[in-house]
DNA sequence: ATACTTGCAAATTTTTTGCACTGGA
DNA sequence: TCCAGTGCAAAAAATTTGCAAGTAT
């Protein structure tokens, strides 16, 4: 909806934080972005990290992942998949290999909606929070 | 994880936050549950709807609803449902009848996790959206 | 050259919190 | 009674925006 109908530029700021985010495996917030990027830019604003998120995830170029929390995860990866987030630390593993049918015209019929896509995330309890003797004990913890 | 262990009181607060999320079939905020009670309760302050909503939502009473922007959405009905949400507008209606068969011991195996739910969300364009000419024309649209 | 983009700072929006007082169980 | 809960106000957290200067195409 934004930016329709314009040119959009690849600035450095832009590739980099594209870049960024493409090898960040974690879903970092806008400002796990902004500290990366900085490393390499460091007068980048993060009003710039932002603009470009948002730009990146409106050209499909990045996914913005739904969370119930208040602030927004980024996934460099869009190719098909799901996610997997920790009901204890939050991290968020990607789901590979699963896929669910849609049948989209049966959903239409049933609540008048043009079904379009949809989202699936499943909650669990990673390797690390399992508990300290689990056979997971050597998987790092980031938090 | 909050409150846990402790006594929670039933506060008039409390319970009119709850009818009214229950009553507000249209997946309130938390400003707008704000101004609803506030018609009973003219003095209740935002805090207190923060506060008790997270209450509900930590105890099972209500659902926080996963969104990709920064606004906290809740659920009254905690009845097993997925949701449809607009592309266009983000109007977000109920979908029941639908339900998808997780085999979480299989999902575990492939992500290490203990899968323990699921969140799934549609997304489509509604039919007020769908266009001024379409058979749904007489939707009501509240944006 | 044009107009998209940036850095910076200020402003907005959304949510959380400290504190003294209140009231439910 | 007693401590969870409340109102209020201030603070924190997250995101957006106005503007002059910079830069990709």
């Amino acid at each position: 909806m934004k930016n329709s109908g314009r040119n959009s530029r690849m600035t450095k700021q832009r590739r980099l934080i594209l870049e960024e985010v493409r090898r960040m495996m974690d879903h970092p917030t806008a400002d796990e972005v902004y500290e990366a990027v900085r490393k390499t830019i460091p007068r980048i604003s993060l009003g710039t990290v932002y603009r470009n998120l948002d730009v990146l995830a409106e050209s499909g170029e990045i996914a913005r992942l739904k969370n119930s929390g208040n602030q927004s995860r980024f996934d460099g990866d869009t190719s098909n998949h799901y996610h997997v987030r920790c009901t204890e630390c939050g991290r968020i593993a990607n789901l590979k290999g699963v896929d669910v049918e849609v049948d989209g015209l049966q959903l239409g019929a049933a609540c008048g909606f043009e079904v379009v896509g949809h989202w699936l995330e499943f909650q669990g309890v990673c390797p690390a929070c399992k508990g300290g003797r689990s056979l997971f004990e050597n998987v790092k913890r980031t938090n």
